[in-house]
DNA sequence: GAGAGGAGCATACTTAGGTTTAGGATCAGC
DNA sequence: GCTGATCCTAAACCTAAGTATGCTCCTCTC
């Protein structure tokens, strides 16, 4: 329940989700256009990858529908290509000519579904219910990542260096001995690292260190 | 480096993977029984899925090599009812005469490749080494899991509910209250709960209970 | 060269966590 | 009816954690 609309057809509100067609073929991204505008979603089409990249993706859920025969680069290429620019949309290949090495290629690259045209109209709108639901939740999860990475990033280094000791289940006393320090130095960093995160107990910053990936620091030799 | 030995023909030593082989052309088995074996792999062939069903799985690292298209049930079909059956092998499909659509569903439910007739030996072997190391470490990961739930087995009822307490970042008078119990109960189970569990400090307790997906009971209402 | 920020330490104090000892109450199973 | 397990509690005691005040030293920046 989003709110603000009952209206199936609310298209181009701020937070609704877009589908990218990216297609050589006009009427192939006329058809589509009109399918997904039919069930309400925003749409966005493009005659190449270029043209895709140049647009600016604003920050909500949304899918690529891609031909995996583009006329300079080809699909998967294309989405290796944005794999390694950093950008991770789910993919939804269609392809005329297909062969099974494509779909394994493109399928173990992460895309979301391979359909065959022609296609049937359902088929196309439950792939793109299940890329959008996919990016909804990875978009998800980064956002709460960042945000705990927002608030490591204010920590000092030798915070850091405490917070890894602390989520590591060291006591201040052991950790105050480990790096060459007195135990009430270590309450200091402790308390400021328990501020400077919003942790409201140990257990919430265990788990952020948890999400955050913190290794405790090897000791020397 | 799993040592006792620096040979590559090393074969049929407890913890060595085994790569299954279920196809109904006894030309195809014995063909793959030999590549397999020429590397110093154990190899198990059956003619149907049933055989394989029937066969006993040692614990160690292995995977399943498929057919699409077996006589009575299809390669798909034994897919899913391993999957129903808790049997997760990773599965790598053969086909000669496969279409897309069976490579998409293949790959959704989690096939490691899927490689069409005529396939080259080192696809091959590349695809079984991918998924006996996908197989190792989900082992891995299902033995910790498994050793922390004996663990957690031997815990009571009020354990439980206190190590989720616990473990969601109250003070020990805080779970008192919100259990109608005094304070050092709580404190008793909690060393109980640390001893059962073999944690070393609180922030092992929570890596665990993260581990175990405990969740915090809903106060009522 | 003044100020800011980080790191460190000491003293003093409060609160939280944890153990031991010693019980009482309930319930299942033999 | 006894035994063992579970749950609950109290008193006494100790350790760990956390906070506040006040200070030194260093370094980087304006």
């Amino acid at each position: 329940m989003t709110g603000r609309s009952n209206s199936p057809r609310t298209i181009g509100g701020p937070d609704e989700p877009i589908v990218y067609v990216v297609d050589d073929d006009v009427s192939v991204r006329e058809a589509l256009r009109n399918l997904f505008r039919s069930v309400g979603l925003r749409v966005e089409v493009f005659g190449s990858g270029a043209e895709f990249l140049q647009s600016k993706l604003p920050d909500v859920a949304s899918c690529l529908i891609l031909d995996i025969r583009l006329p300079r680069l080809s699909g998967l290429d294309f989405q290796a290509d944005l794999a390694k620019a950093g950008i991770h949309i789910p993919i939804v290949f269609m392809t005329g000519h297909g062969d099974i090495p494509m779909t394994v290629r493109a399928m173990k690259a992460g895309a979301v579904d391979f359909l065959t045209k022609p296609f049937r109209d359902q088929d196309m709108l439950d792939a793109v219910t299940a890329a959008i639901e996919r990016d909804r939740s990875s978009r998800n999860e980064a956002k709460i990542r960042s945000d705990l990475h927002a608030l490591f990033a204010t920590l000092t280094a030798r915070e850091r260096e405490v917070m890894a000791l602390v989520t590591s289940g060291l006591m201040n006393k052991q950790i105050a001995a480990e790096i060459g320090i007195a135990e009430i130095t270590v309450k200091i960093h402790r308390g400021n690292i328990m501020r400077k995160m919003a942790a409201k107990s140990l257990a919430d910053l265990v788990k952020m260190a948890q999400a955050l990936e913190i290794q405790r620091p090897a000791p020397p030799q």
